[in-house]
DNA sequence: TTGTCTCCATATATTTTATATATGGCTTAT
DNA sequence: ATAAGCCATATATAAAATATATGGAGACAA
């Protein structure tokens, strides 16, 4: 009882006659003929009623035709499907996002639009710090992350660049530079620096020793955050001062006021991250939305 | 894309290891191999990632691998059903009745029997005449018949005896006769013969008139009825009497009197017809019933 | 009725296809 | 470092479906 047997059937039954069918399936009578009887013997029904001028179907036959029909049209859409997916027009999409990076509105943006153009595709999202989201990248728990490079396996991590974000510097309300129109890090030397564990964000946090050290000072390191959004209510709370992506000021919390850096200023790093060697064409599709909505969605007002 | 191919598919998913699937599915771990290569090519999708350890689904193999199953399901439902209906359990039986045959009580019995016995199978009945049911049985729209013998084309119908009914005299109310306990034919000898026309029941027809020649008179024929039960009406308007399977005596239409009739009395044989030379198991079951059911139910009051 | 035509069944040969066997390479575990 | 597990490849074998050729039974027309 194999595909065939069902697509014999069928076409037999709808054309009442083994020769014609044959010729539709293109094959010879006789084959088709000794199908259809083994079909018959293995199911122990007869099927089909020989008649002089042709077949036509038994009881046991008219009431099995819509069931092989079925299956056969469920098998089409099986492999249907699986075009889809080749093709990435169907499937799902576990998306991976670093700290704050929904914040930043080309992602939203991209996603939104990436939707429309795959409706096929669901997504899911899921935000986690960079060497986490690494992990999951790599044991299949996620097949594409927006993370802060640098990753920690460059050899199994394909990072593909994507836009390099400005920051701010993030005062509690009220600070003495709060008027400045903007601010040099030198003049930061005397503030606690709240910051982003290293080993959660090792990108981020050298871009922001790098500028500290290019400016000409150290950074006394206040308390850290878990989440670079949690460095807020820290410098809210009058804890110290931050260096933050430019979508943060997105978050009103009350308490806090966001800066201008005066060049040298850090910039932090956004790439897309994917498996090394493996590009789906989904993949690839969403690697594309994002690119493109990134480089004309030049936007983040200050 | 075969059934084999899905259940490689879904065997492999299930155990995440192509050598341990190719032992369950009763194959070397080679030509296992090779067939989901195969598959994924055609498809054009990848199933399974291959791994040191095993292989695991893809995105699009776990998207597709529900699929997968259910046309396997559907695969082995397609098999049952049809030995189901190989052995009479499942399917539809398209029942022939002849005349009146439904006042018969062992026959409503019986159908009610069978599909508490059989509830797999539905079934339909029709009521017509001998003629017509023999024509639906040789064309394939009736599988069996209830009948009254003989039948046009002996070749090609056999008919197996099922019952002998007795007959009733029919008199208008209030006939001279209504009063006697049973009646002769020979007293008929004047009264119009309402009768069911021969080309559409040679048997009861000549049954009857056969009864009357044995009793030594010549039936003065009334008008002719459509229908057996139609010779009710025409002796309650008192258009002549009728000879009636006793079966009609259920008939409670006004106007109508039912009597015994003494000895030589026309019987109304009964027999199943079915097509020579088949006897697939749900008819061989139905006739089983219907004989048991005659024969426990030798019922019928006069 | 006879001849012819249509259509299915059977028999044999051929080809295709799947499978088994043997082996190699890669990765992980001990 | 060595062994074990697992998948891929190559070749050979076996099984299967198919094509070709032919026969037979019934239907239809003359």
């Amino acid at each position: 009882m194999d595909i065939r047997h069902f697509r014999y059937f069928v076409t037999i039954a709808e054309t009442g006659n083994i020769t014609k069918a044959a010729e539709k399936l293109g094959m010879e009578q006789p084959p088709l003929s000794q199908q259809i009887r083994r079909l018959e013997s293995s199911l122990g029904v007869s099927l089909f009623r020989r008649q002089p001028r042709g077949v036509s179907l038994t009881e046991a036959g008219l009431a099995l035709l819509p069931h092989a029909r079925l299956i056969l049209d469920l098998r089409r859409q099986f492999i249907e499907d699986a075009h889809g997916l080749a093709q990435g027009k169907k499937g799902h999409l576990r998306i991976g996002l670093a700290g704050a990076v929904p914040l930043l509105p080309s992602i939203p943006f991209a996603i939104r639009q990436f939707s429309n153009i795959a409706p096929g595709v669901t997504l899911s999202l899921e935000e986690s710090n960079t060497p986490a989201l690494c992990e999951a990248l790599l044991s299949y728990r996620m097949d594409i992350t927006i993370l802060r490079p640098p990753v920690p396996d460059q050899a199994n991590v394909r990072v593909i660049p994507l836009l390099d974000e400005p920051t701010l510097i993030a005062l509690p309300k009220g600070h003495p530079f709060t008027n400045l129109p903007e601010i040099h890090l030198s003049r930061l030397a005397a503030e606690p620096l709240i910051i982003f564990p290293r080993e959660l964000g090792p990108g981020f946090f050298d871009a922001i020793l790098a500028a500290y050290r290019d400016a000409g000072i150290t950074p006394s390191l206040g308390q850290q955050a878990p989440q670079i959004a949690g460095t807020i209510p820290l410098v809210a709370a009058g804890l110290g001062v931050s260096i933050v992506p430019q979508s943060l000021h997105q978050l009103h919390t009350g308490g806090v006021t966001f800066h201008k850096i005066a060049r040298p200023a850090p910039h932090a790093a956004l790439a897309i991250g994917i498996r090394m060697g493996e590009q789906p064409p989904l993949i690839h599709h969403f690697i594309t939305v994002l690119q493109q909505a990134c480089k004309t969605h030049m936007e983040l007002p200050a």
